[in-house]
DNA sequence: GCACCAATCTAAACGGCGTCAAGATAATCT
DNA sequence: AGATTATCTTGACGCCGTTTAGATTGGTGC
């Protein structure tokens, strides 16, 4: 035996590790975030079931993984978003479009992103250095020429945080659809509810 | 057989839907959502594996009373919470504290409630009369003498919902610790961070 | 009072899951 | 070269959701 051609791969793959997350990326895209078990990856990446526990300690070690590299991916997203900022008068506004945007396009890989944080009470890598998080802050920081303190920018920076993240996980719901196309379109109402988000301070101590 | 103590439970269980849900509750209380199988919920019940499908189409039918009974919880607080409002100039916060505490004291049940709506891109139950939905509406409502647009109305309510989720989903998060204590204890923090929700509006067009 | 029917529950099974232990295979080091 | 180590497979375990077939019961019509 072991004849047929010799296209069968090799006994050891070589960077199975990131085959894994390439596997439960594409079957994160392809079939949903329900369908993405251990097994599944190890039969999309074309090996055994017991593989993966080579390179990861467990499934939840896999996920994080994946999650890790869609945080990356929204870091790069909002620097774009940062950089193509025409004006500032529009800064932070494109910076929570932006965010909303990339949950919309990655419905399956948000939704792993936010579970492994809820998992741990944690945001661990959007805090790092060019991080999500910092990016926010950061902007505020620029729009408000640092007249602010330390303690207002953290807290402007967590209710944006919020907003955004509210509004990422509820943009594709039914509801939402006949505003959505009276306003002319999903940016638009995007843009309409983060020029609304100031209700509780504005509408109340009245 | 069939002797020992006349305490057998009968082979009928009487009253089984409510039961199950009960059971269902109790394990989420006690185990988190993680623990929460159906078979588990059987089995704080008291009965095989296969009699909660007499009763219930799947687990997925059987979550969604769960989280049926989540939202009614909800709404009751939310009424509550607009009802001992001292006065008029603090309703929408109050409703936006409330809101999030009730995520913080029941965090296993609301994410039930969540996942279940992201899995059918909808808020069924909270849009209806009493729903917590329409209560956000109508505090606004009240709080800006009607003095607003249908349009805008709706979507101060969207911004306050998304506002209130996304704290919610983070209010535990390990990195927000410090900033809590700095501010003087966990209610004083939501209430800061709400105030300052109109970031994106406020420092953008400067 | 009783036969029947429908509702309710159990027992047993299926395939899929995450995970682990043992053994096979191959790359690396000496 | 031989030995060591990393990598992968096979096979198993218990748990899961779900289905099928059969047991038990409450209720209805006579």
């Amino acid at each position: 035996m072991t004849s047929a051609a010799p296209e069968t791969r090799p006994y050891h793959h070589g960077d199975l590790s990131r085959a894994l997350i390439d596997a439960a990326r594409r079957i994160l895209e392809r079939d949903g975030p329900a369908a993405l078990s251990l097994r599944a990856v190890a039969r999309e990446a074309g090996v055994s079931p017991a593989a993966p526990y080579h390179h990861f300690k467990d499934k939840n070690e896999l996920l994080e993984a994946v999650a890790h590299e869609g945080w990356v991916a929204l870091d790069t997203a909002l620097l774009t978003a940062r950089a193509s900022a025409a004006d500032a008068r529009d800064r932070m506004t494109g910076l929570g479009v932006a965010y909303v945007q990339f949950a919309r396009d990655n419905p399956a890989l948000y939704r792993v992103m936010y579970d492994r944080s809820r998992d741990k009470d944690a945001l661990p890598d959007q805090m790092k250095e060019e991080g999500a998080y910092c990016q926010v802050r950061n902007t505020i920081s620029e729009q408000t020429g640092g007249g602010v303190t330390d303690i207002d920018l953290e807290l402007a920076t967590i209710a944006a945080w919020c907003a955004a993240h509210g509004l990422a996980e509820m943009i594709s719901f039914k509801q939402f659809a006949p505003l959505k196309e009276l306003l002319g379109g999903e940016d638009a109402f995007l843009r309409a509810v983060f020029e609304h988000l100031g209700m509780f301070s504005k509408y109340d101590r009245g």
